[in-house]
Order: C-alpha cells, then structure tokens, then sequence
RNA sequence: CCAGCGGUAGCAAAGCGGUUAUGCAAUGGUCUGUAAAACCAUCCUAGGUAGGUUCGACUCCUACCCGCUGGACCA
C-alpha cells in the first residue's frame, strides 16, 4: 500500500487531521506509526463506541498502523464512573473489548493496555507532574470537556489532574496519531504544544466524527457559535437512552427511538438519521436499498452517501422511509452482536455484570 | 478551625406554619405519511441527614453533613 493510500484511510477515520505532514513524513520513512485511543469503560456502549470505533480501528490497522487502545479504568475513578468502583470499572472494560471482538475487530492486532497498569512506569506520575508544570489550571480546566465535564461544574482535584494524566498517556504510549473523538481535542492539543518542550515526540492528532444526538437539537444548543463547543452539545449521550442507538438495544427499541427521532425534510444539516447512514450504514453495506411502498414510490438503492444525501435534500425520500429502512439496517448491523453474546458464555456473563451495575454520570 | 450565605423534583428556580409555584426536560394526546414546531394533558412518595417544637414543619429550633464566599491558624 502506498504512503497515498494509507493517508487516504486517515483522512476516512479523521473528520479532522493535524499534522498530515507529519505523518507522511514518518510513513515515508518507513517508520511504523503508533495511533491510540482510549475510553472510559463506564457503563453502556453505544453505537459510536462500538461498531464505529471498530471500523475505524479496522481502518487505521489496514493503514499499516499499530493500534493500542487504553483502558483508561483509572481515569474512569477519577472521572467518578461506577460510583468509583475500580472493580465495576475493570468488568465494563473486560466487557468493552468483547463488544468489538463481536463487531468483527482485529482484537489480536490491537494492544490493549489498561491505564492502571501504565501509571506504573518509572516516573508516570513525574511526568504527570510536568505536564502540570507548563500548564496553567485555567488551560486545564477548559480540558474537562474531555471527560464530559465544563469548566462551570464542580471539579474534583482528580478530575482536574485527568488532563494531565491523558496528555502522560499520550507520551508513554509513544504516540504517534492521537486517534480520538472531536471531544478529546483539547487535551492532543495540549500534548502537541507541550511535546517539545517536555521532550517526547509531538503526536499528530486524528479526530473523528461525532454521532449527533437523535435528539432535537435546542435552542441553547444552537446558540453556541464555537464550533467544538457544538459538536460537544450535539453529541450522542450514554445517560440519556433516547440519544444514541445502544449496541444491546433490541430490535423494536431499536425501530422506536429511530421513529422518535430528529428528522427535518430536506434538510441534510444535523439531521442524525442522514448522519448514521453516512457513518455507520455506507461504510459497512456498498449499496444500500430504501425500500418503500409503490404509492410512495418503490425501492431505490444507492451505491454512495452522497447520492442518498442529494435525493432527500431534493426531497425525493419522504423521512419515514429513511426511517424505517435505517431501522432495518441498524438491526442488522446489531443482530451479530446479539448473538456474539448470546452464544458466548463468558461475554455473556460481562454483559449480565454491567448491566446490574449502576450507571454514575 | 471560625463566620456569613446556601442545600427544594432529572435540571433550573420561588413563595409559604395548614390550601397547585413555575420554566425546561420527560411522558401521553391532537395536527402533519417521520420527527420537530404549535396546542392540550400528565409528572406519581420535591424539600441534605437526624432529632425537636407544634394539632400540623419544605417553612421555626438544635446538631451533623455537603457547597460557596470571606477570615483565622500556619508560613
């Protein structure tokens, strides 16, 4: 595969890409890249989480790239998830990766490596601490945005040390490509800025795209001028069920919260049922078939997004039949994973855990 | 450690020793071959915790817990 093609898939993964040069550099010298992502295991996985973060992984792993995903369990105590219970916490982590082994990931070819082992290196926390050194607390706070939190919330002092410790994971896991969500911005920015100074290697940063909420968007939301400030208001949320399609929702849970959903005719603007057909349906089907009744129409398939994008902005698909036909196709991207669960034992067992457990936001 | 102020439903925010706060969210309905918007209805055990006063406490008193602000101590 050529250096082009690789950055090709990048440029699929990444809605946005800091430091293409410096990637290409790197691959053109035959270095193998290091891309990473991590996650807090804290409760239910939604589709973004799971079946997409898969394709992306997939996607970087042809690139040639070498993928580790940390499980940041103790980020996830820090951040209060699962009441602080590192052992709830380590179960929900135990469970995500099964979620993935089900989506059809690679998980051989990718290191997991859990944050409660990385904090064990030799001077983790020193370097912690350095990183604290060159940052302002203010700078810091405007990072809490990567745990889901605003600088308007009452911060614990853990929860302010969190940025810190991303931005130490970043240079212990010698990070080539930050490959994380939009939300995660602000911290690569920050190991970006800080990189030189501190002395390690200035990782290039990946950002994927944000599954809107299939919500209505409010007001307030549509209020806010900055662009990532938007993207964060917009995004799915795994405390609120309506917002985002669960990879264990059932089948009419599933034709139910697409029913209820966000859809304006024509309008192809944070309109999330477009956006999963964009993210989720195309990558996985080539083709897609909207199927409808005669009086409305008849069935109609398309090969690209763009085409289905440009009929429903002229109006051509009536929303309920987009509706509908990404039901169809959401079940069955799910159904696979249900059964991954239901014939495996062990999996099986995590997901009864988790679900027991009670979810702390 | 001390003082002042505060803690009310998922969130925000009032008054009141007895009689519906309210807004947003949520849920149901009407209207559209979806949703949204609009309109109508619903929201059940709201009052930090434990006691006390009282016929009756979210409201008054005491203690404790938590938060905010300021101060003291330390340096």
């Amino acid at each position: 595969m050529t250096v082009e093609e690789k950055m090709k898939l990048i440029y699929q993964v990444g809605e946005e890409v800091i430091g293409a040069d410096e990637i290409k550099a790197k691959m053109e010298q035959g270095k193998e890249l290091i891309a990473y992502d991590g996650f807090e295991p804290s409760g239910r996985i939604h589709i973004a989480q799971g079946f997409v973060r898969a394709l992306n992984i997939q996607k970087m792993l042809e690139a040639g790239i070498h993928f580790k995903m940390l499980i940041a369990d103790w980020h996830a105590f820090a951040n209060n998830k699962m009441g602080g219970d590192l052992k709830k916490i380590k179960i929900v982590g135990e469970y995500f990766i099964e979620v993935w082994k089900a989506c059809g990931l690679d998980v051989d070819r990718v290191d997991f490596i859990w944050a409660s082992d990385l904090v064990k290196k030799p001077n983790y926390w020193l370097t912690v601490l350095k990183v604290g050194r060159v940052t302002t607390l203010k700078r810091m706070i405007r990072c809490s945005q990567i745990m889901g939190r605003s600088d308007s919330d009452n911060l614990t002092v853990a929860q302010i040390m969190y940025p810190a410790m991303q931005a130490t994971d970043i240079f212990y896991l010698k990070v080539d490509i930050a490959q994380l969500g939009m939300d995660q911005r602000k911290v690569n920015m920050l190991a970006r800025q800080i990189a030189d100074e501190l002395g390690y290697e200035k990782p290039a940063a990946v950002h994927h795209h944000m599954l809107i909420s299939l919500k209505p968007p409010t007001d307030v939301i549509q209020n806010v001028d900055d662009k990532l400030e938007r993207t964060i208001a917009l995004k799915m949320s795994k405390s609120k069920p309506d917002s985002a399609i669960f990879m264990t929702d059932t089948k009419e849970e599933i034709y139910e919260k697409i029913k209820k959903a966000y859809c304006p005719p024509n309008e192809i603007l944070n309109n999330p049922i477009l956006e999963y057909f964009r993210y989720v349906i195309f990558p996985k089907f080539e083709k897609i078939v909207i199927e409808r009744k005669d009086e409305y129409g008849g069935n109609v398939s398309f090969e690209s997004y763009s085409d289905l994008e440009n009929s429903y902005q002229d109006g051509k698909i009536f929303p309920l039949d987009l509706k509908d036909n990404l039901s169809k196709y959401l079940n069955d991207v799910i159904d696979p994973i249900r059964k991954y669960f239901e014939n495996n034992l062990e999996a099986r067992r995590l997901k009864d855990a988790v679900e027991s457990f009670e979810v702390t936001r």
